[in-house]
DNA sequence: GCTTGGCACTCAGGGCTGGCGAGTGCCAGC
DNA sequence: GCTGGCACTCGCCAGCCCTGAGTGCCAAGC
């Protein structure tokens, strides 16, 4: 009884620190939620709460804001992610639906969800690993130089200018063209490696056919395009009430570092989970004072790509985490069509 | 004589204003400038100018800062863009030079711009407009779903689903790449339009063909990639000494507009011009705080692009404006290679 | 006629102070 | 275990003064 009201009194002042961003005192509390009992009472609780690290003052003679623990808490015990409204979903299928190609339905999302949370959406492009290998294309731009193009089943397309060493006609091209055609088409990216390994003459033996070969492969190694990913809603970094250099500068400088982004998202999760990192549970401690909410993103559940916003410790989770899984769903759809 | 003496005051104001970002008083400037006259001399000199509207106080016991006619002044008459260091030169062409395709040259000169000089630096994608078509591809996804796949002599590559209405064979597609080919390869955009319209069927008779040809020329409209522009060195907007919410704030905003950032790099030079708009000589009022150094890059001086910087007008012109027209050179020269 | 030193004047910024008020912790009573 | 009361703390704000940088003007000098 008293423990829940207890935890009562911690939503409570997560919610109206989130809405004002001022540290929230006892009768503040009592006059804005219908708590039932006397400020005195509360402040009792709040130091019981103090006790236990949920909260902590900013200085003496102020009101309460919570802590990591304390958001941690909430996340975990005290919220449900709130549904999102119709309106927003219909917004959201509207606007992703108009998406025509696989880099424009990143480009939209990532907009679309900066848009919803007010804050920073990191969308991942989606790697390659899972992808089948829909064509192989070879097109001759002089009898040195090749251009060669992966269609893959996500709808990425991968392109490669190759550098002949030796000319080329194109009956050649015809009988590189089928011979890779057959060696991948319709493989995982995986299974297509091996098969290209296969296809090369001995080692040493330099060949047309190896220096297609080699470019083919880099452009499937997946290195390039996983690491890559789109940022939005930037200006929304204006929304940390905090001082700039402290908070906002390193977070505008990592937004322009991919793979510092890519290790904020973290390991995806799927199946509709979305992990919420507070403050100095990321692997970073420049942004202790940042949280990471994220989610993975993929045909029939089986993660291709992350996504998610980075905000402020104190930010609206519930909305937050709904729209981010909102998002991921209908993105994980288009993809899933495609 | 006592002309030529006002303009080095000016100018050493600029400099001095640019390094410190304080208002410059007369025996400040006296001292780290061998003038060689005294501080009342300058104030003289500074009077003058200020009647002319080339300076400025913020407030009457403070030294003088340039106004944005000054700093014309100074970008028309008193300064010579300064050469770039063979340190410079080298890296600039180490980094270009390892990019693998367009979008990489792309993204690796806004890059380089941003570390040149150290502001927010736009590369805009090059139109198609003077491209010619090298390649048409068709490639079958489904029985009614084709990638059609259109290869530019700038390295473009564009792609587009085409959704049919009614199934296609093999032959049908060997058939229809024949015919798209023969009518557009090695044609300019403009020129393959116009062969396209031509090769269409009479108005309202639906067709297979006429949904592909649709799709390319909505393709090499090119709508899509003039307008898209890469953004680097965010970051930078910390040295914006000036308040957030004024300066900083609206360019986050604008970042993401692409169409802004277009209008504000505005008409591309050629010929190794840069083009400087100070202040308020741009057109949104909400950056009369900042100015942009731009010009054009392209093969064979034909403007295919913009690419420049933006930053507070109280910048270093004659380094930004060699940064831009070095990364813009060798640009050219690389889109010249490919 | 330009340059210079001198001088009075202006004003932003920093440091200090005192009052205000929000908020707390504790205690005695219900 | 809850509540009202009370003394206490301390950040914030407004007002104040002082300092120092910088100016404009003037009269004298080259």
């Amino acid at each position: 009884m008293q423990d829940e009201r207890r935890l009562a009194v911690l939503r409570a002042i997560v919610e109206d620190y989130v809405a004002t961003q001022e540290p929230v005192g006892s009768k503040a509390l009592v006059e804005r939620h219908g708590l039932g009992v006397s400020p005195a009472t509360v402040r009792n609780d709040m130091a019981a709460l103090e006790e236990e690290g949920l909260i902590t003052q900013p200085h003496t003679s102020a009101g309460r804001i919570p802590t990591d623990k304390g958001y941690r808490l909430f996340v975990d015990r005290l919220t449900t992610i709130k549904p999102m409204t119709t309106a927003e979903r219909r917004a959201i299928a509207t606007i992703l639906d108009g998406a025509v190609d696989l880099d424009d339905v990143v480009q939209r999302s990532v907009r679309l969800l900066a848009q919803l949370t007010h804050q920073v959406a990191i969308v991942q492009y989606p790697t390659l690993s899972r992808s089948t290998v829909r064509h192989v294309e070879l097109v001759v731009l002089t009898p040195t130089r090749l251009m060669a193009i992966l269609i893959l089943s996500s709808g990425r397309v991968e392109q490669r200018l190759v550098e002949l060493t030796s000319p080329i006609d194109d009956d050649d091209v015809a009988d590189l063209r089928a011979r890779l055609g057959a060696a991948v088409a319709g493989r995982t990216i995986a299974e297509a490696t091996v098969a290209l390994a296969a296809v090369l003459p001995p080692a040493g033996h330099e060949s047309t056919l190896r220096e297609v070969v080699d470019v083919l492969l880099e452009a499937m190694s997946d290195h390039r395009s996983s690491e890559r990913v789109a940022v939005g809603g930037a200006a929304n970094l204006a929304r940390f009430g905090d001082s700039f250099e402290v908070s906002v500068r390193p977070l505008l400088e990592a937004l322009e570092e991919h793979v510092v982004l890519l290790k904020l998202l973290g390991e995806a999760q799927t199946g509709g989970l979305v992990t919420v990192r507070i403050g100095h549970e990321g692997p970073y401690q420049e942004f202790a004072s940042t949280s990471v909410v994220s989610t993975g993103y993929g045909p029939d559940d089986e993660a291709v790509g992350n996504l998610g916003v980075v905000g402020p410790t104190r930010m609206d989770y519930p909305g937050t985490m709904a729209a981010v899984r909102a998002v991921a769903r209908y993105v994980s759809r288009i993809l899933d069509e495609a």
